[in-house]
DNA sequence: TTGAAAGCGATACCAT
DNA sequence: ATGGTATCGCTTTCAA
């Protein structure tokens, strides 16, 4: 099929030891010029090593898996970019595989990646329950997840990587009612997740700080049904921000959303209802993805990392790998991005 | 480290073949209780066959590359999950590479996929030159492009699947001439890229069907720099709408840009110049990215069939991999989405 | 119906 | 400084 190191080795007239030799940088052991003429075969032959035959042996691949819900969410899809980069400065590589948020695809590539001999893998999903993870790493696999600040039916062992939910919540809440909001609304989406209890917490926290009422607080959806999918964050974000508004007789002036894309999808459903944002209501986000500033109004929104967590991510595997540390969990400061939509005054001459 | 055949075979008492016919669905040289003692054996020791072993075995693996030029574009983002979705259901894997628009990059990307085994290769960047594919292509590698309708510098045998580009973007002009537009600007970003230049002459050839001199309609970049990095794409969209309307001396009021990204950033642009999309200027895009019917206006835009294409690129594959089909390209329909960015009447009341 | 054994390609120990 | 060879885990003839 393709050139092997045996071909090499012939044409070289040495060998495989020492072609192997010359791949792995073990040049002190060969004269200069038996070293040029196996380099030289190897151009001129455009031999490259095969994968498998060097996983086989070596049991192992310099190559970490990363399994997240969907590329196509810019969320994870600049976290998979940046992962990428991480990566490949310490000399892995990446298999990036998309979960669709279901607990058999992800159980399914995790055991793939198992059968790769991947290095280590990161999990960027917040399904509720961890406990699918617990087997394979008892088996030896080192995990890091992102965003699910651990939970007591966590197995142990667990490395986690998030940003302090809570307190981002709260930053958000504290910000509205520093710009004088007194009604507010919470879009917290269709699915369970991790992170999104907790950021509702935190925001309903900071609020309360303030005398607000849990109660006084629209947090949608109200009846729970939880269907799942983040194909359409957008429009769950518009439709929620009707309902609230609606709901709310129009008192709501502030709403504050689990993530960008809930709150961009807001906009529109602000906007259907006759009102501005940034003028008749202000819109808060969470994640800090890059559409945030390119909207219209830029969003203010709970910056989240993703380049420091991606890097982490990284120096935490390769800790687990050359047992410089055990995986320990990192939980980031988040802080606020204040924009346009929280800010009536600089909003545009309508 | 991991549990072997061996193990297995031991336990169940059987030897490896038997084993391996188990796993390979060769039940019916066996009897019926011994493939159920094995399969036993198999669940209780949560056995998964090494895919290094099979693969070095087997010569290959069923697993397609797909490399894109980054996963934080919301455009390829989108194709990946597309295409992998689309992968899985002929039970192939993909194993996703980001080029970060670099020549170097992916070629080591490729290079790597060749020495993986892998079945085939969808390469998504718009590279100008391919002549890098040549030798891969002849060292048996199956390589499908997307949206580099084939140049005659190109290797033999390259498979493409992409939109007429042409025919897209004389839609866009069209819809413009139509609208009563009569001061064009094309925005066509800051890259090289074979679609670019395809985009620009369906443009200018719409218009000039309707007596508009190329030289009336402005093209930016005005002057030829071209730097790369679609970082910020949004970044130079605005700066090129802001551009355009002071160079024309406010005359324009219709904009098509090459691609979304592009033309979601020129609404700020003309924002900043202190007039309103839709209204005072007309904005039409390319790509029909989610975020198209997200932000405000909406936007009217050229449709790309994103999922069509990760079809057909599968069944491409397939095709060359079982011989039922040699690699044939396929150019795809284009059409139109009329959205608000090109609708004066029905904008807000502002 | 089942098993023994050859080999896929690269590596590393042990010789020379 | 260089080479022979066992080995990684699995698949696949070929024999029994």
């Amino acid at each position: 099929m393709s050139v092997t190191i045996h071909e090499v080795a012939r044409r070289a007239g040495v060998s495989t030891t020492t072609v192997s030799n010359v791949l792995n940088g073990r040049t002190e052991r060969m004269r200069p010029e038996t070293r040029s003429r196996v380099e030289t075969i190897i151009q001129e032959l455009q031999y490259r090593p095969n994968r498998a035959a060097q996983q086989l042996r070596a049991g192992g691949i310099r190559t970490f898996g990363l399994v997240v819900p969907s590329v196509s969410n810019p969320f994870w899809g600049t976290f998979a970019s940046l992962f990428e980069a991480a990566a490949l400065k310490h000399g892995y590589g990446v298999l990036l595989c998309n979960s669709q948020r279901s607990l058999e695809q992800e159980q399914a590539y995790l055991e793939e990646l198992r059968n790769d001999g991947v290095a280590g893998v990161v999990l960027g999903s917040s399904l509720p329950s961890a406990r699918h993870l617990g087997p394979l790493i008892e088996s030896g696999m080192r995990i890091v997840t992102l965003d699910r600040s651990s939970q007591s039916s966590d197995p142990p062992g667990l490395t986690d990587i998030s940003v302090d939910n809570f307190a981002g919540a709260a930053l958000a809440g504290e910000h509205l009612w520093a710009r004088g909001h007194r009604h507010f609304a919470f879009i917290a989406g269709e699915m369970r997740s991790i992170n999104r209890q907790e950021r509702v917490e935190g925001f309903l926290g900071a609020l309360a700080g303030h005398g607000v009422a849990r109660e006084d607080v629209y947090v949608w959806p109200f009846a729970q049904k939880s269907r799942g999918k983040d194909a359409d964050l957008a429009e769950t974000g518009r439709r929620a921000a009707r309902e609230i508004i609606r709901a709310s007789g129009r008192k709501v002036t502030a709403i504050a959303a689990v993530n960008d894309l809930l709150a961009i999808g807001a906009y529109r459903g602000v906007r259907e209802e006759g009102l501005t944002v940034g003028r008749d209501i202000a819109i808060v986000g969470f994640d800090d993805i890059f559409l945030a500033e390119i909207i219209q109004p830029t969003l203010t929104t709970v910056h989240q990392p993703l380049d420091q967590m991606a890097e982490i991510a990284v120096s935490r595997l390769v800790g687990m790998i050359d047992g410089s540390n055990a995986g320990q969990s990192a939980r980031l400061a988040p802080h606020l991005v204040e924009r346009e939509s929280t800010e009536p005054g600089k909003r545009r001459r309508a």
